[in-house]
DNA sequence: ACATAATGCGAGCGATAGCTCACAATTGTC
DNA sequence: GACAATTGTGAGCTATCGCTCGCATTATGT
């Protein structure tokens, strides 16, 4: 097995410049992997592109990984975002429009910057820290069994975590397979269809 | 974007021995993805665990990412022998038995080599030679529609691609998902519960 | 203003990667 | 047994990688 490599920045910055340097740095990693995968960002290329010295780099962060898993921490909180918001939105509502709504973020979140959305899913090996992609699950998964929760009687299961567990990575896989699949453009008409599918199978299965 | 790397053999061995060096080399290669990961699989270090000189890795091979794309044919075809086997099985079998042994088939084809497996699936940038993923993956597609078009009377569903789409994304994501998370070992009980789940999720979609 | 801390710099080190090429050994053919 | 084709060898080239370290520059506190 492979030992860990560190993902964690080594100093905070404090002051405004320092803040710059990074953020260029974080900014210039996304860039990177866009433009030339991930095999190609090495630490040299990634300073230089930031217009940041290499030994700058290192002093905020131990090698590749860790700015790779800066990036990814920034796309996992954009997409939070909007996911916690539908939540909030939905709570309140019956399942039938509460899951279509959830259908719907799960594609639109899946079209956030969907190049760089490719390439974490597509090219990064899931190694090391991991545990963010994870964390992120996890909270789509209590999200949503939190819901279940609040509306078990309006459906007929037993375990609600194991309900959580299957819709959630249902909805999940078929966004992600719809979007990347789909020549990087669903249609309007397209996405239309399978938010009605994919509410049908989740709907059918809760009650 | 990336350049291609090649991922085709340079050329088909024909004599015996030179058979033998080619087995080695993607057997070495597996190995080495197991025990070290996908970063430290050099051609170098596969060529030494093959007991090959690396000029003879380079007669057949193009570099890393071919043998790769080796490890991985072999590892889709083992799959999908299974999988064709329990297609033709299931053939003429009402949907909730076909479906069900469907679902179990998932998951036993996550469990073959699920070291391997597990590498596969995390560590290898899906570049390049990800035709051949593509490839697995229509063939599945292409066997459960036909299925659907032969009890198409059995279901009220419109579009039976969308269909397939739809059950074949879930069924590979929840198998995926179980087996990979839950720590390496999924109980029997907690298959068994499982297939129950994916099951109903997916007859419930059908009709 | 000066001292001290924080930040930025980049030449260059050692390691390892991918890969070639001139040559040696083996196998097939007659 | 002779000759060609096939197959196998590995030293070693170049390129790039990750990363350090001594020093320069800029900000902060008093």
């Amino acid at each position: 097995m492979a030992p860990k490599p560190l993902t964690n920045p080594r100093k905070n910055a404090s002051q405004e410049r320092s803040r710059a340097t990074v953020d260029a740095l974080v900014d210039a990693t996304a860039r990177i992997l866009v433009r030339d995968g991930f095999d190609r960002a090495s630490t040299n290329r990634i300073a230089e592109q930031a217009g940041v010295s290499i030994g700058s780099l290192y002093q905020y962060y131990p090698g590749k990984e860790a700015l790779v898993a800066a990036v990814i921490d920034r796309h996992n909180q954009d997409i939070m975002q909007v996911v916690r918001r539908v939540f909030a939105e939905v709570a309140s509502q019956p399942i039938e429009t509460a899951v279509r709504r959830l259908v719907a973020v799960a594609i639109e979140a899946h079209r956030i910057d969907p190049k760089l959305h490719r390439v974490l899913a597509e090219q990064i090996p899931r190694t090391g820290r991991l545990e963010n992609v994870e964390a992120f699950n996890r909270e789509a998964h209590a999200l949503f069994m939190s819901y279940l929760e609040s509306h078990s009687d309006e459906l007929r299961v037993a375990d609600l975590g194991l309900a959580a567990f299957v819709c959630v990575t249902s909805i999940e896989a078929l966004a992600h397979n719809a979007v990347l699949h789909s020549s990087e453009k669903l249609s309007n008409k397209a996405a239309e269809t399978l938010i009605d599918e994919a509410t049908r199978l989740v709907i059918g299965y809760l009650k």
